[in-house]
DNA sequence: ATGCGGACCTGTTAGC
DNA sequence: TGCTAACAGGTCCGCA
């Protein structure tokens, strides 16, 4: 479910009511995720004065002294802020509880999260360490794309889909991007000049900055830690809009399926 | 090495 | 109306 801007737009709505409180103790309902959620998590980061929570990529960060929670939502997870008693619900696998009666509840119906404990600088080990640049950083330029592509034919949405190559773009926002950007999703990378990957990372960059001033995309199930809808859904432009017409041109815009992901696109704008 | 397809799960929706 | 199949904001592994 969450692509970059959701997972900033939990980050944002949970960080200011946790920082600098200390984690009383985890409740683990069910630790069966992708990766088991770990003993070492439950002893390690219980008594832990939070520092701060980051996000890199699609994780967050919930930084201590000792070690460091990664928590990934996969797509179905979601945090939510808790200042009173709220009896759990089904697929409510796991409660951070913090002093001052305050619970993060961790929520995934297909149970694609993932948490880790990490010791030692998480950035510099796995999985982050493999992680490409952040989008929204000065390092992810039309010329990285350009070079990190030459030599290779997968599709364009692939590409820039790749965590390795750049992170926290998933489908919406890679489909979202490369229509802006007026490129076809399934465009083989080596066939697209620099020029256009400097138009594609300006398209990148304005579609995930504004999807995260509006608190990110909700068309099915994300929600903010307060339980508020994300607004960004009202502002896309061509995900969702099979059969529709084009805002740029009015030609028809058209779905496909490649490689499991669906994408959408306009066929007269984008080549 | 690169690129594809399938697997991991459950809930919801489209289509017969 | 009710059943079944397909699909969903994401990785991750194994095979050609």
């Amino acid at each position: 479910m969450p692509e970059l801007p959701e997972v900033e737009t939990i980050r944002a709505g949970i960080a200011d009511y946790i920082v600098g409180r200390k984690v009383v103790d985890l409740v683990v309902r069910n630790s069966q995720l992708r990766v088991p959620i770990s003993d070492e998590l439950r002893t390690e980061f219980p008594g832990q004065i939070l520092n701060a929570v980051d996000r890199r990529a699609k994780y967050l960060l919930f930084r201590t002294n000792t070690g460091t929670m990664l928590l990934h939502l996969g797509m179905s997870g979601s945090l939510r802020l808790l200042r009173e008693i709220v009896p759990p619900g089904i697929h409510d696998h796991l409660d951070i509880n913090f002093d001052g009666e305050i619970t993060i509840r961790f929520n995934d119906p297909r149970r694609f999260g993932k948490i880790l404990w990490i010791t030692g600088d998480p950035l510099q080990q796995l999985p982050l360490c493999n992680l490409g640049p952040e989008p929204l950083d000065s390092e992810f330029t039309g010329n990285y794309l350009y070079q990190r592509s030459r030599g290779r034919r997968i599709a364009i949405k692939s590409l820039i889909m790749d965590q390795r190559i750049v992170s926290g773009i998933g489908n919406i926002y890679a489909t979202e991007a490369l229509f802006r950007a007026g490129i076809h999703p399934i465009r083989a990378v080596g066939s697209i000049d620099e020029g256009r990957y400097q138009q594609l990372i300006i398209a990148i960059r304005q579609v995930l900055t504004e999807a995260i001033a509006k608190g990110g995309t909700t068309l099915r199930d994300f929600h903010h830690a307060d339980g508020q809808a994300g607004y960004f859904q009202f502002a896309l432009q061509i995900y969702g809009r099979a059969g529709k017409d084009c805002p740029n041109c009015g030609h028809l815009i058209k779905e496909e399926r490649h490689g499991q992901r669906n994408s959408f696109y306009c066929t007269h704008c984008q080549t």
